[in-house]
DNA sequence: CCCGGTTACGCTTGTCGTAAAGATT
DNA sequence: AATCTTTACGACAAGCGTAACCGGG
């Protein structure tokens, strides 16, 4: 399992040609063709149908491994040279997911790194969940935001591409969003395992993932919590409009929720139990001790002292 | 950072000596060294110090990536290799975590297994707990038990080494212990904030690590939750008895601390607050549909209806 | 017959082992 | 001086590209 076979492996199976991957590597078809030859080889096993390009079940498998795997390697390599070239230019790129670039704590952190290096190129970068922390570790982003819902005294469960530094940065409440008129509404609480039986906005990317809650509703089972519409956005709000018009229920956190829900024409009930925040870590790469230098250093700086 | 350079780096590292890890990979020292100097080139840095053989800051940060880059390797290997010869070998090997390994549900579906599968090999094999997921990845163990404390809605945090399956087996109160005459011994309940000084027995092979306890205690800071004595062995037993000694206030899963307290002249006070609960859980190689087969699939079966 | 993947073959490059040289205690 | 790492060099294999060869629409 050499890596630039499985590269070359994972060009064929998104590009679903061999010469398409070839052209996309800088190689010939040839040697994209004897490239996989030499993976299927090794494996004993067919990892792509030809004709139409697809993965095999085996195929299949392997690329699940390919993607963390391949992002390891770059992860380590960005790591170690990251530490020889330790003072890097005076740019700070931040990686956020959608409800953690909304807080109030990012803009403020920002105002005061601009003024402490006027001459950094500052630039926020809005992603999805999965991919901020394999933006740290690879050094694309100087830090990265992340949010998610958790226990309040577990960590955010994060995908490990390597070591990598967070910082809690604040917990909110959470709360379930309904229809104005939906007879939810006008509980002062809600808890979750009364909800299971109801629809619900899938929404993994915008929202609390319905898995999560399934995990912590507790009741239910695994049929409850059934997704009614699944949004593939990213923007809260786009989610909020769709639970105000009924389409399902969904869990955000209670501050922004209540900051944008009644002109929607939803209503915000505060989840009772269990007990569940949503909490926002600031992710950095896991320097040496004392290295909190430069704009990486100061946005940090302020965000934990925040 | 071609694989075969860093499993070599990381033989030097653990060796200390070319020539020793030249040995155990059955090369000669000068292949050692040239792999050493290829990998020193490629990331333009020392990796080394020689005489003595040591690795530089640069090369530590490189040997933290090496181990996990490895292992997914191996993984990703193995997990495409099960795949295709499906139907194994008439055997079972589980690796479990001490506390895990003691877990009756275990026993019972063992006796199942060997009934069911007479002719099957059946091990268990106690191992530290971040070993069993690498086992379950490699395909070295067959199935895999660990236990860790969590909040109850939340899923244990799990080194991901690659697509493993878990299943919750039974989840557990906790209790503080303390020594027979301890102030705290009458107590009907205790709160985690309220032990933030007190004086702990670090253990994180055989109980509660400090650390989970501190991310859990709100209270203390990061100053609270002091170790008084390392305990670095598994045996839970070994820790009652430190704890009865008066070494430090140890966690413990409720059930199993009030079985061998007393006589160990201990006593066992509930944890209270905040909601943590000791879960084991089912660890299953990531298989396709359907693959509920041979004496893995018999295990899980059982202990998954028990 | 055309498009795309495979196979054959030659060349370059890389990698290992043997052996001599160099460095450090 | 002894031990351990590095360097030099030759043999061999691996990897890529060119080009010829299939196999399906």
């Amino acid at each position: 399992v050499d890596p630039h076979l499985l590269r070359t492996f994972v060009a064929v199976a998104r590009h679903g040609s061999f010469s398409a991957a070839a052209r996309a590597l800088g190689y010939t078809q040839s040697a994209v063709s004897q490239h996989i030859a030499a993976l299927e080889a090794d494996l004993r096993a067919p990892l792509l149908t030809r004709r139409p390009v697809a993965p095999t079940p085996a195929g299949a498998r392997l690329l699940e491994h390919a993607g963390p795997l391949l992002l390891r390697l770059e992860a380590a390599r960005a790591d170690v040279t990251r530490l020889i070239n330790a003072p890097r230019a005076a740019r700070l790129t931040v990686g956020a997911t959608p409800l953690a670039a909304r807080s109030a704590a990012l803009a403020r952190a920002l105002a005061e790194v601009r003024r402490a290096h006027p001459a950094a190129r500052v630039a926020v970068r809005m992603l999805p969940r999965g991919e901020v922390p394999a933006g740290v570790a690879t050094g694309r982003l100087d830090a990265g935001l992340v949010d998610g819902t958790v226990a309040p005294t577990d960590p955010l469960p994060l995908p490990d591409v390597g070591p990598v530094a967070t910082r809690p940065l604040g917990e909110q409440p959470l709360a379930v969003v309904v229809p104005r008129d939906h007879p939810l509404a006008r509980r002062p609480g809600l808890r979750l395992a009364d909800l299971a039986d109801a629809r619900w906005l899938d929404a993994p990317e915008a929202a609390v993932p319905l898995g999560r809650l399934r995990a912590a509703g507790g009741a239910g089972g695994p049929d409850g919590f059934r997704p009614a519409l699944r949004y593939e956005g990213t923007d809260p709000e786009v989610l909020l409009a769709l639970a105000a018009a009924g389409h399902g229920l969904t869990v955000l956190p209670l501050p922004f929720a209540a900051g944008v829900a009644t002109p929607l024409g939803a209503a915000v009930v505060p989840l009772t139990a269990p007990q569940l925040v949503h909490r926002t870590e600031l992710l950095l790469p896991a320097a040496g001790p004392g290295d909190e230098t430069g704009p990486a250093g100061a946005l940090a700086a302020v965000l934990t002292a925040a």
